[in-house]
DNA sequence: TAGCCTATCTATAAACT
DNA sequence: TAGTTTATAGATAGGCT
């Protein structure tokens, strides 16, 4: 974009792509950010890198995500009964499978009505509209999995987040006991521990606690 | 950017900030199309209006997404221990995948079969045929977000919930302290508690994620 | 609400360190 | 491999329709 216009094509040169992959991917994020601040909108981006690294943002917090999105699937509700949250999950999935099933058969029922009547030169025209069919559908089941990826990583870095600060509190917490408790007073504050409070909402912090995992195994 | 720089804040003025988030949500998706052809990154982009409206890209190829799925979460279990649910989860979306792979190719063999048969000069008719199937494929799409959120959702309670046994450890951790402190003890058990290891350091999120306060609620 | 215009501002390709 | 510089392509705020 700047000495030269360039093609949008894979770049050939590697050295070259890595570094335009940097570079753009900065960009993007920061104008991910920009958008989500400006206007107040919710964003999830993920990129891989064609070597597999991870890069994400989320402008969002846990609750503010799924209140949206319980806003959403309302809207939905005429297909799915929103009940418990396990529920739905299972019983989305079934319904997306009758669906497509509806689909199908209703297509063939279709296919088999209208079909009779084409013209055979009429071929080239259905191949090249069934691809494109064919193509959404693919694209469609593309999703799914890139979905599940990206929510699933959202919400492991979500926990990570949330154990760190959980870690963070109570870090804060032994050192008030000890101190309290090497001048002999009595340990009351302790109960406050669980509560702890929220005030620190906007993303203007940056502090992150390189913690760890206190609990590696099996949470 | 223009005619006049502008300060990344909320805009005031709803209609402005409704053009902007237009205008930059295009700019947004298109840098991020741009990235993934031009470096071969994959990327999953989610955008949700203020107004809770949902605008989407993915770079994906089914292939690419599964397979570096695979990586992406064998990485993952070794900071969180595959949960049950998440197992599920994985098998359901599976299951999904292969339901809609299954359709595809029925639907294919259809159409092979019966395209012989044509005769008529119908092709109206095939417009008409092919517009419904569409619209399947976009109620399908409709499905796939509908089955995005709830599971979003599903992880939400399942996150509130492991934080919740989380704090419970803390809690446990800060009693056995105070009982040792009490009883004029070293406290050494804490330190692993506390220091934890960094070494999941590399972020490959190198983008704060702006997630929030953990608990919100004194869960 | 959606486009178009255009003066400016930002992002970035290429070069260099 | 990363940071800095620079010239230029691209994005966009504010106006206008």
């Amino acid at each position: 974009m700047t000495r030269r216009k360039i093609q949008i094509k894979k770049i050939d040169n590697t050295t070259a792509r890595q570094v335009t992959f940097s570079k753009r991917r900065r960009g993007l994020f920061k104008k991910a950010q920009e958008l989500s601040t400006l206007c107040d909108a919710e964003i999830a981006l993920v990129v891989f890198s064609a070597t597999g690294k991870l890069f994400e943002y989320t402008s969002s917090s846990v609750q503010q995500v799924i209140e949206r999105h319980g806003l959403l699937s309302s809207n939905f509700d005429k297909l799915n009964q929103p009940s418990l949250d396990l529920q739905l999950e299972s019983s989305t999935s079934a319904a997306l499978s009758k669906e497509i099933a509806e689909n199908t058969h209703e297509l063939r029922k279709l296919m088999g009505e209208e079909l009779q009547e084409l013209n055979m030169k009429e071929l080239q025209e259905l191949e090249k509209l069934l691809g494109s069919g064919l193509k959404r559908v693919r694209d469609a089941k593309g999703e799914i999995v890139l979905k599940e990826i990206t929510s699933l990583k959202w919400k492991g870095s979500q926990l990570m987040q949330e154990n760190k600060q959980l870690k963070q509190m109570a870090n804060q917490q032994i050192h008030t006991l000890e101190l309290e408790l090497e001048q002999g007073q009595s340990s009351e504050p302790i109960g406050d521990f669980i509560h702890s409070d929220p005030s620190q909402d906007h993303d203007s912090s940056g502090t992150s606690l390189k913690l760890g995992l206190a609990f590696p195994n099996g949470i």
